[in-house]
DNA sequence: ACCCAGGCGGGCG
DNA sequence: CGCCCGCATGGG
């Protein structure tokens, strides 16, 4: 078994998994060890990240893949200390750092950020990863030659696209079956996610935005953590509501006048900003 | 029992 | 446009 060592400062394993991105809805984190299991391309994929250290120790039977996608799916190459600056604009975003130092955007595979954020709408995290992993285990591609063979990658649209709206019930989609297996045969056969990747954000939103189950909130989070697009800002019921206390004096605010103060306020790293303000929105007792 | 969940599409004025 | 409603389902 091969492995790596890499050197990274600013990086929270455990506030990176748990903040509802993608990999929260299928990944295996083990807090004792701090360690993070995952499929991907083919490949099991496990992180360790050492605590009081500044080594992140990765795991997997093809090393060559694997550092490449650690570095690209947890950002590692940002510069939090310069983002940091750029979003630590008031009292209330420093203490948002200061309580998750560390917490990194993730960016991943369009297509999945699509299927979860779709399923999160109106939902659960708990639910949402309850379905997810239900559905990676019906529709996933089995990876051989690792942990048991226990772990299978996740889906292809095409195996979505293929799927019955009631088997997607089945797994625990709800209502949001039909969309979901709507996206897919969008995403199979109408439009091309990876051709998206460069483009500008405002291209991509409006093309994610195509999809049928995909609005404005869903198509943020798609450009953001699918695209790496820093300058979306999604705007759900916490962030909603957190910021609305924080920043407008507990009145309702529209979700537009919301996305021009964000806007204004964080520019191009409003996204990184956004992740902060909903989690520690979420968390805060 | 009752409330809520990383929203959305559709129908209405 | 803006507003309002229903939506499947399980966990607290």
């Amino acid at each position: 078994m091969n492995f790596a060592n890499l050197n990274i400062r600013l990086f929270n394993l455990k506030h990176t998994f748990e903040s509802a991105q993608p990999l929260a809805f299928y990944a295996d984190y083990n807090e004792v060890a701090n360690s993070l299991t995952y499929p991907s391309g083919g490949h099991v994929i496990n992180i360790r990240r050492v605590k009081e250290s500044d080594s992140l120790f990765v795991t997997s039977n093809n090393m060559d893949y694997a550092v490449k996608e650690v570095r690209e799916r947890f950002r590692l190459d940002d510069r939090m200390n310069f983002i940091y600056k750029q979003i630590n604009t008031d009292n209330f975003m420093d203490s948002a750092i200061k309580n998750f130092p560390g917490l990194r955007l993730t960016l991943n595979d369009p297509w999945e950020a699509t299927l979860v954020f779709i399923l999160s709408q109106f939902n659960n995290v708990k639910r949402i990863r309850k379905t997810t992993k239900s559905m990676i285990e019906k529709y996933g591609e089995r990876i051989s030659g690792e942990y048991d063979n226990k772990i299978k990658d996740f889906p292809e649209s095409e195996r979505i696209a293929d799927a019955s709206e009631k088997d997607l019930v089945k797994c625990g989609a709800g209502f949001r079956a039909k969309y979901i297996r709507d996206a897919a045969e969008f995403c199979t056969y109408n439009i091309n996610l990876e051709s998206l990747k460069g483009k500008k954000y405002d291209e991509i939103k409006e093309t994610l935005l195509e999809i049928k189950g995909v609005g404005d909130k869903v198509a943020d989070c798609i450009a953001l953590m699918g695209f790496g697009k820093l300058e979306a800002f999604p705007i759900d019921r916490w962030v909603k509501r957190t910021m609305e206390r924080v920043y407008f004096k507990g009145k309702e605010t529209s979700i537009k006048k919301i996305a021009e103060f964000a806007s204004e306020r964080w520019g191009d790293y409003a996204g990184y900003a956004q992740q902060y303000i909903f989690w520690n929105g979420r968390t805060e007792g």
